[in-house]
DNA sequence: GCCGCCCGGATTGTAGACATTTTTTCCCCG
DNA sequence: CGGGGAAAAAATGTCTACAATCCGGGCGGC
């Protein structure tokens, strides 16, 4: 029954394939920000017609990884900071709401769930293993939003965290930035678990605030700091 | 120019006008909640290729319009009283976020504007005019959400405000419901102007928490009552 | 020497045709 | 007379072909 499973799971449609390609694509840098989605190239690529590549990128622009231009075709989207920035803030909120409404809400079982997610990240990080530490913090989040009960705002924010995540992933090269990331989690889940709903909230939109200003300091080091300041006339520096 | 204009917003993809055909089509109730988008009926009707109307319908199903299965093609979505439960919840958030956000950084041009859409809709509900009410209602939420200056977030607003809008419209046939809403609307804009971002956010909340209200009591009314209480057990009633 | 114009190549938008899946209908059997 | 199953019909998924549009290079005029 496993193949049946797995046969199930295979017969997906074609667009829904070439979109997650176009995704790994866009994921791995062979489609840098910016780039311009041929469609005969990536129909040829990838083995099949216009019409599925041109459903996967209408799909994307709803998704906010590209944007389409009429008989100019789909470009990567590239974001800015602004955008950054905003998206932080309404994560930050969302973020709030679901740990507000957990602190009141929370059963045993879900608890125990996420302590033994922040026990993984603290071993990963003792471990020297950033990239098993990023997965698991998107886990936490997501997890988080999850229990929340509220399946649009964990819509929601897995959307838009997933366009951050374009270029979040090198935020935790240092390693003091996941230590001190993880100690924001267990404070949370503290007040969580206190069953504190204004302390919790206040908490989770700090840690996202926290998450903002790792995600700029990474950009600052990267870029070499001076561009983010004088950019900021209209921070239209992608990232 | 003039001519020049047109010409260009003539200009549009066949899928966008297509999907605008579409949504007024739902909109309309000829497409009722349930209803399959035959591809090649929509086609022939809308003088049209079954491509455009693949694609405004992928697109409405990234909007949560529709939703579509695979081999079986797109049907009108019928929202759960559950999910239009969430989306109010998430709506609260965001509104009340953006009215907090607007109470410090509110400009006398912007303040100016929400007033006269204040008055307006007072103005409406005087000349019983509940279709104009109900457009200024939109006018005013998307303004703020406007004004607070996240367009991530007002996207996000808009995108899920529309939803409820696909039933909502019968939530305001009472004429009290009308002046009720915009007591409070006048309420939250004093809270805006006096810069108390704390009891802004408050009332905004309250207030689509009304919104919610006045529109389970419409539901109720149309259905005949019961329905809501007993179907609890899921509530997957549809709309 | 520079600007504007025109034309050819390339690319997207749309239409129509074929393949595959689903649904319906109808017949046969119990 | 009711139910199961197979075949036909219909609908979607995908592919190929054609039309409209946009970008780049070269030419002529000022």
């Amino acid at each position: 029954m496993s193949t049946i499973r797995a046969a199930r799971e295979a017969a997906q449609s074609l667009s829904s394939k070439v979109q997650t390609a176009l995704e790994g694509l866009i994921w791995s840098g062979a489609l840098p920000p910016g780039a311009r989605l041929n469609e005969v190239t990536l129909a040829r690529q990838l083995g099949v017609s216009r019409g599925p590549v041109r459903e996967a990128a209408r799909a994307l622009e709803r998704t906010g990884l590209v944007t389409v231009i009429l008989n100019r075709g789909a470009f990567v989207r590239t974001l800015t900071i602004d955008e950054a920035m905003q998206i932080y803030e309404l994560n930050s909120v969302l973020f709030g709401s679901a740990a507000a409404r957990l602190a009141v809400a929370c059963t045993g079982e879900q608890a125990m769930t996420l302590r033994a997610v922040v026990e993984q990240m603290d071993q990963r990080i003792a471990g020297g293993d950033p990239e098993g530490f990023f997965a698991g913090n998107i886990v936490f989040h997501e997890q988080i939003m999850a229990f929340s009960g509220n399946a649009a705002m964990e819509a929601v924010y897995l959307d838009h965290t997933r366009k951050l995540l374009l270029m979040r992933r090198r935020s935790f090269d240092r390693s003091g930035s996941m230590a001190e990331a993880n100690a924001e989690h267990r404070r949370l889940l503290d007040s969580i678990l206190a069953g504190d709903a204004s302390l919790a909230r206040q908490q989770a939109e700090q840690h996202t605030r926290s998450g903002r200003a790792r995600f700029l300091t990474a950009i600052a080091y990267k870029d070499g700091g001076p561009r983010v300041g004088t950019a900021a006339e209209k921070n239209a520096a992608t990232i």
